[in-house]
DNA sequence: GCTAACCGGACTTGACAGGTCTTTTAAGGA
DNA sequence: TCCTTAAAAGACCTGTCAAGTCCGGTTAGC
């Protein structure tokens, strides 16, 4: 359960290595797509979302292509995913208030609202730049940092 | 994203409806189904599930139906969802070392198992006995105590 | 052996993840 | 200023799976 779409998986991937490149360069679907290994006609569409959430800027026609609308620091984890995935909650009674009739005396209604709030927490703490090119060993620089 | 399921909305509901009742007595799927709203087919699909995992005992025949196997301070939160939504993986990359061939350089990898381990850490730390029948504010009490 | 109740597999349906195809936009050269 | 080509945007398709339904089978009491 609670799992991630191969949609955010991929989105994240491709964000990652845009985070990766220099900040001004205007990188191609198609170098993306193949340096991260998804399709790109799936990673398009993917890349489409993030231009209108605002996380990337698009450029059209000869000489397009993509990159980041913001410094790698400023973009948290949570952006990218939320920005594809849709928000994050874990279950439809706490999407909204009101949305689900049990509401009112619903007992387990805080307990979703916690995990919601823990994970986004967790995500919105973890921006690009920690994810990007840690050259040197990256999981265990990150997993001092993070954990 | 990260959604439970409703097979997963309607275990919860049920199991609690069972252990807001006396402990010894056997309760119909009927009696259940119509108590917590869900459709008693579906609910007894789940139940069948709950009952393979040990977390309630079913009887047959006349005079059957379903009781807790434990009590109610004894079976957690994690436990009922997992029970029938499988183990909680927040991306396919971490259900078990090895599964994804990025992982020696992934650096999102640690940050899903992390949030991983949070949410099984909150949702152990809940039983039945505090989601059922805290008859006066349920809400409020439950909050107190677990946040 | 009749009836109450759960067991368990097969089937149906609708939504959506996952992927493809067509249209629009922009740049650059004849 | 057209035409061609590169590239993203958007419409469209399709297979899978959640969410139920149905029905014969099995077990237990009367």
């Amino acid at each position: 359960m609670m799992e991630l779409t191969r949609k955010g998986d991929y989105a994240i991937r491709g964000i990652i290595y845009l985070a990766g490149q220099p900040l001004d360069k205007i990188s191609l679907l198609s170098d993306i797509a193949a340096a991260v290994d998804v399709p790109q006609t799936f990673l398009a569409k993917i890349f489409q979302q993030f231009s209108k959430s605002g996380i990337v800027r698009s450029y059209r026609g000869t000489g397009g292509g993509f990159m980041l609308a913001r410094a790698p620091e400023q973009i948290t984890l949570l952006e990218v995913v939320e920005a594809v995935e849709g928000p994050i909650t874990p279950n439809r009674c706490v999407v909204a208030p009101g949305e689900c009739d049990r509401d009112g005396f619903c007992t387990v209604h805080p307990v979703w609202e916690q995990v919601k709030r823990q994970i986004r927490q967790l995500l919105s703490g973890i921006t690009l730049k920690d994810l990007a090119n840690n050259e040197n060993n990256p999981i265990s620089a990150t997993s001092k940092t993070v954990f």
